[in-house]
DNA sequence: AAACTATTTCAAATAATCTGAACATAAGTC
DNA sequence: GACTTATGTTCAGATTATTTGAAATAGTTT
C-alpha cells in the first residue's frame, strides 16, 4: 500500500485558512508564522499537483478544485480526530472488547436485551457473543479466553471461577400431540429405546464429527444445531426430546406439544450461572455487561 | 480546531506491520530500517497514550485496543487515499463542477436523464442544476457565470454564445373543460380580458416583487411558481393560460383540459437551445454533459 | 504618497525522522 | 547445551522536514 502524498498537517492548515478567512489569520490561529502556512499549502499543492488557491496579488481565493480538496480534507480530519477520541476512551479503563459465551438453551432474548442495554451506554467497548451448546460453551470460554460465560449449570473448580446465579431454567420432555408417546401413560425409561430422540448437537470441536450419545439411551438419535430447529422438529412429530420450557411454552399452551408422562418425572431444573474467572477480575466494561445481563434475566422473570 | 495527535505515516506503519505480519517485514515493505518502524509506533503509542502492542520479547502482538486503533487508522488512510485519487482526477483536465441553468418549461425528465447519464460516468465533476423561469434563466446564467444554459429560445448576441438546437417545444393555450373558454369558438384576443390568466412567475430578481404583466393583456393574473403548479390550477378550472404541450399532453388526451379556439392560433413553437459562452470554451466535463443532455432530449423525441 | 496589511521568498535555526550498529530475546537446529 | 537465525529495541549521528524571521512584493486604506 502506498503512502498518501499529503499529510494531516497540510489539511489542517488548509482547513484553518478557510475557517479563519485568510493565510494570516490561519497563521495566528495555529500559532505559527505566515510563511509556515504558505509553506504547508505550497507543499500540499505540489504533492497533489493541483492549484488550490488562485493568487490574485493580495488576497488568495480557493479554486473550484481547492474547495473539493478542502471538503475531502475535512472528512479526513474528522476521521483522524475520531481516532484520538477512541484512543482517549480506550486509554481510560474501558476494555476494547468483552467476549461472552452463552449456552443455546438459555433464553436468547434475555441475553440480547442485556447486551443492548450495555451497548446503549455508548462505551468504546465492543461485545462479542458466542452461542454454543453443551460442552462447547466451556470449551470456547477457555480456548478463546472469553471474559464471561452463561452456563446451564456449573459446579466444577469452584476456586478459580466466580459465579452469579441466574433465574432457574426448567427442561421438559415433550413430543408432538400426534406422537405415540404423547398419549402413553407412565412410561418407563427403557420403553423409550424404540423411539427417535431429538438432541441438540454439542458444539465442542471434539464432538462435531462423532456426536455424543443420546440422553435417554435410545437407539435412534437426530442431532440438531439448536433448540429452535429442535422445536420445529418436535412440532413435526419426528421424535421426542428435552427442551427448555421457555422455548416450548407457547406450544404446550396451544396443545401442539405435550409433556411426556415419564416415570421419574418429565422435567429437570437447571441453575444457570453467569461465570467469570476470579483469577483475572473483570474490567469495568465486563462488570457493567455482567450486570446488564443479570438485570435482563431477572426482569423477564 | 486542534491538530490530531497522530499523523498519517504512523498509521501507515501500523497498517503495514499487521498486513506484513511483523515489524521487520513491514520495514522491508516500506523500504525503511526496522528501528524507523519501532520509532513510528513508539511515537504513535505515546501520542495516543495507549499500548498498541504487547511486547513478549520476540514477537509483538497487537493489543485489543491496538486492533481498534488499527481499524480506525485504516478508515483514515482510506479517506486520505481517496483525496489523492480526487486530486489526480481534478488535476487532469476535468472541471470540479459544471453549473447548468434550465428553463422550467422544458421537460425536466429529459434534463434529469441527461444529468444522470453524465453522473453515471463516475467523473470527479459535480453538477449543479438550477431551474429558472423566463428572464430568470439568462440572469442566473450570467450572474453565477454558469457554464451551460437550456433556454426556450435564444437569439441575442449571437457572437459571444454558442448554440446547439434541441427538439422544438410547443406551447398551447388551454383551459379546463368546465371553463367558459373551452366551449367558446373563434375567440378574439381582446375577448380574453375578463378572464383570469395563469402565468408562471418570472424568477429574475427584478421581477420577484413587481411581477411582469400577463401575456394576453388580461386584467386578472395569477402567478404560479412553475408549470406543474400551473397545470394543477388549470385543471381546477381557475383560469386559462399557456403551457408546454408535454406538461398537459395527458390532460388533453383524457379530455380534462381543452385547447382554446383562438383566432390567430392556440399554439406557439419555441426552438430551445443548449447555450454556452463561446468566449470561454467548455471544459471536457461540460462538453460531455452538454452531449448527454442533448442525447436525452433527442432520445425522448 | 505614505502607512498598512497580506502573501511570498529565502537562508538559517530547529525539530522530526531515518539510519546503522550494538544489543537483547526467543525459536529452531544440531 | 551451543549454535544459528529472526525479531524487536536502543542509541548516537546523519538526513530531511518544518519553522522562523527578515526582506521583498503587491494590493488597500488614509
Amino acid at each position: 500500500m502506498s503512502a498518501p502524498r499529503h499529510n494531516l498537517d497540510q489539511l489542517l492548515v488548509l482547513d484553518a485558512i478557510i475557517r479563519e478567512g485568510s493565510f494570516a489569520a490561519a497563521a495566528k490561529a495555529l500559532h505559527r508564522v505566515p510563511s509556515a502556512v504558505t509553506y504547508a499549502i505550497r507543499n500540499l499543492e505540489e504533492s497533489l499537483d493541483i492549484a488550490l488557491f488562485e493568487r490574485e496579488g493580495r488576497r488568495s481565493v480557493l479554486t473550484q478544485a481547492g474547495s473539493r480538496v478542502l471538503e475531502q480534507g475535512r472528512a479526513i480530519l474528522k476521521e483522524a480526530r475520531s481516532l484520538d477520541r477512541l484512543a482517549d476512551e480506550l486509554g481510560g479503563e474501558w476494555e476494547a472488547t468483552v467476549h461472552i459465551v452463552a449456552d443455546g438453551a438459555l433464553p436468547i432474548t434475555s441475553i440480547v436485551k442485556g447486551v443492548q442495554t450495555f451497548l446503549a451506554r455508548g462505551l468504546p467497548t465492543r461485545v462479542r457473543l458466542d452461542i454454543e451448546c453443551q460442552d462447547g460453551v466451556l470449551e470456547r470460554f477457555q480456548r478463546d479466553k472469553a471474559q464471561l460465560m452463561l452456563t446451564l449449570d456449573f459446579d466444577r473448580e469452584l476456586g478459580t471461577f466466580a459465579l452469579t446465579p441466574l433465574p432457574r431454567l426448567e427442561m421438559v420432555m415433550v413430543s408432538s400431540v400426534e406422537h405415540p408417546l404423547a398419549s402413553a401413560v407412565k412410561i418407563e425409561k427403557n420403553e423409550l429405546t424404540d423411539y427417535l430422540e431429538l438432541v441438540v448437537k454439542d458444539t465442542a470441536p471434539r464432538f462435531v464429527d462423532q456426536p455424543r450419545g443420546s440422553f435417554m439411551g435410545t437407539q435412534h438419535v437426530i442431532y440438531l444445531p439448536d433448540f429452535h430447529a429442535k422445536r420445529l422438529a418436535l412440532l413435526a412429530g419426528i421424535g421426542f426430546g428435552w427442551a427448555p420450557r421457555h422455548i416450548v411454552h407457547d406450544d404446550l399452551e396451544s396443545g401442539r406439544l405435550k409433556l411426556i408422562d415419564m416415570v421419574g418425572g418429565n422435567s429437570w431444573t437447571y441453575h444457570p450461572r453467569l461465570v467469570h474467572r476470579s483469577t483475572e477480575p473483570l474490567g469495568p466494561a465486563g462488570m457493567q455487561l455482567a450486570n446488564d445481563i443479570k438485570e435482563a434475566f431477572t426482569e423477564s422473570e
